[in-house]
This record gives C-alpha cells, sequence and structure tokens, in this order.
DNA sequence: TATCTAATTTGATATTAATCTAATTAATGT
DNA sequence: ACATTAATTAGATTAATATCAAATTAGATA
C-alpha cells in the first residue's frame, strides 16, 4: 500500500533532530561526526537519524578515506513532501493497485525463478512489472550502460528491450550513457 | 518557518491511521462516527487523531445539530507540505566571509581577553562578531532568559544590547522569554 | 425536566522510538 | 602487523503515543 510510504516518510520528518540534519544538509554534504558537533549529539545517534533518513530515500552518500559524506537527495524531498496533496485524490491512479492485485501479476508474468516470461501488453500490468524489476536498484546511484545490461539479464535475455522500456516509462533517464533510477516517478515504489 | 512547527506537522502525518483520515476527507466533510465506522476504530480513537491534525490546522469543522463535521484545510496541507522543502535555506552571502577575514575582524573587536571593545557598525563585521559571541552556546537547547544574561556578560555589560542584536539578526529566536538558537542561520558556523 | 446522541475526557495498557555507553566493524595509514 | 579514525551495532533506559473501555460533557429534542 503506497499509504505506508507516505507515513513512512512523514515519520521520517517529524524529529526535531531529523529536521535539523536536512537543515544542515541542505547547504551541502557533511559526514557524521561533523553533524554530531553541529547538533550537540554523539555519533551513533547521527547513524540511527541517517538511516532512518536514507530509509525513506532521502539520504545520498559519497566515501572519501575514512569518511562518509552524507547529502540530501532533493528530488525525493521535493517528490514525497507533494505526494499528501493528492493521497485520497485518484492522481496517480494508474497506479493505485492493491497489494493483492500487484502480488498476482508479478505471480503470472515471472516464473519461481524469477524470470520474466513476457513483458504484459497492458499498460497498467506493464507498469507493475517495470516496477519490481527495478526494486534492487538503488536511488540516486549513477549506472553505466554495462551494469544495467548485466542487471536486466537477470530477468530476460533481451535486455534491450527492458531499458528502452524503463526510459520510456520514465521509471529511468539517460544521460550520456549512464542511467539513473526517476525518483519523481517512483516516489510511490518500495 | 519554525522548526519545531514543521516537526509538529510532519509527525502529524506520520501516523497511518490520520493519513487515512486526510485521504478520506479529501472527498468532503465527514462527522466523526462515520470516519470511525469507515475505518473500524472507536470514537475516541478518532478524536485523539483529529485533535492532532487540528493542531497543526488541518482541520476545519462545522457544527450541524449534534454532528460535527469535520472537513480538510487544504490550504494549510500545501503550504505546511511545502515548507520543508526551504528549511535551512534562510541564509544569504552576505555572511561568506574568508577565515583570514573572520580572524582579524575578531582580532580587531576583541580585548585579549575576550572582552568585546565595541559593537561593528558595518553589518558584516557584526554578524562574525555575533556568530563568534555564540560559538559556546548548543543548537537545539533552550536557554531561559537569566542564563544568556549571564553568559553575554563574559564579552560585554551591556548584555541587553548583545541579546537584542542577536534576536534582531536572527542568530537567535525567543518564545515566551526562552532563547534559542535559529540553526537556519547559522549553518554556516563552526 | 428528562432523555437521546455525538463528542470528549480520563485512565490504563502496550508499542514505538530517541538517546546514550560500550563494543565492534571498516578502511587507512604507519 | 599494528594503530588510528570514522561509522555502525547491541543493549539499556527513558519518554511518547495509539488504542480502547468507562465516565463525562454538550447540544438538541421530546
Amino acid at each position: 500500500m503506497q499509504l505506508n510510504k507516505i507515513v513512512e516518510f512523514h515519520k521520517a520528518l517529524g524529529d526535531l533532530t531529523r529536521i535539523r540534519i536536512i537543515a544542515l544538509l541542505q547547504h551541502g554534504p557533511l559526514h557524521g561526526q561533523a553533524i554530531a558537533g553541529k547538533l550537540g549529539l554523539k555519533a551513533p545517534t547521527i547513524t540511527h537519524h541517517i538511516s532512518k533518513l536514507r530509509d525513506v530515500g532521502l539520504i545520498k552518500e559519497r566515501r572519501e578515506k575514512n569518511t562518509i559524506y552524507f547529502s540530501l537527495n532533493t528530488k525525493i524531498l521535493e517528490s514525497s513532501a507533494s505526494a499528501i496533496l493528492s493521497v485520497g485524490k485518484g492522481t496517480t491512479n494508474e497506479m493505485i493497485v492493491s497489494q493483492e492485485e500487484r502480488a498476482d501479476i508479478i505471480n503470472n508474468f515471472f516464473t519461481k525463478e524469477g524470470k520474466l516470461k513476457s513483458l504484459p501488453a497492458q499498460r497498467k500490468k506493464k507498469l507493475v512489472v517495470l516496477a519490481h524489476m527495478i526494486k534492487a536498484l538503488e536511488f540516486g546511484k549513477v549506472y553505466p550502460e554495462k551494469e544495467v545490461n548485466e542487471y536486466l539479464t537477470r530477468f530476460h535475455d533481451d535486455y534491450a528491450t527492458l531499458r528502452r522500456e524503463l526510459i520510456m516509462c520514465q521509471f529511468m533517464y539517460r544521460e550520456n550513457n549512464e542511467y539513473e533510477l526517476n525518483p519523481e516517478e517512483l516516489w510511490w515504489l518500495r
């Protein structure tokens, strides 16, 4: 149920410490100890909060020597913040699929081994199938084309068709042969 | 918008029952018993949640005989939802000062013993001086006025002027005679 | 006044979650 | 191999809070 996604997002923001972390990260990446120092808290507390924020897709990170720099995924922030405005109104109604219906579709179009049998013709089902396949990909991470191909081969030999469908349905976008999940389309996922 | 208001807003939305209530109210006003029935909950529970939503301004109500119809304040919903996007962004490039320049200013306006000689007239310098003085204060901690006064006396006898300047430059904010650092303005501090 | 209905308040209970210390892991550097 | 530094995990404590039954309040009506 996508209502739960919305709940988790707001629960993540419903804490003063995490809002302060977000306020800090709006100005650029920071590492854990720096955040702890600025907020007057201990490192484990920061780990705790960062992982809450990461759980809802708000945190990107990059490692440099021993220290990890955390930064804000502003695309996710924007799309998640606006999700509440359309809750209950069927704005993304194409995607309003019950948990059971989704399970049925997955069941019908994938083998027990997880291979895709065929791509559904019906748009709604196709979206469910595509969404299912990218579940293991990471928001904010940039994938070279080769890696995308290898990944998609896990589901079907014809990775090129899958890749094209992901682009056409705007689940991913491409920039000079590198691929990235499109958070604007996928806030309701996961 | 105050950080605490933002926290309270998201805390209000960080609960599945309340999100479901919002989803219901998107379609029009409903009275308590109706909400309870649709959600499979008891009346006191609805009262509890409605009052949480009302606390953050999301609920409008109108009485009709004995029953109260609750509805959504969509204006508040929209503005509160977007508040998070600009949190931490309340800073101007006015405060981009090099480390050396800052050291010079500190050197010129403080005695060796750490007393403030005078308050700079030039705004940029004044900001540096004020920022220097609050370095030992903690983000997120609430200080009673008495404690702020004692603290500021370490720099100058005229603590009242300093305190007023801190408020006016928005380095601190005051709520019923308690003071707190304003993280939105002070992210650039070390 | 008595009575009905809807909403609220009042405990009580169970669950979640924020924070810390201490111990551990991960990656670097000597 | 050893030491260093940053981040994480584990465990404990404490504070919030979601829910309900029971009692109460508020307004309307007979």
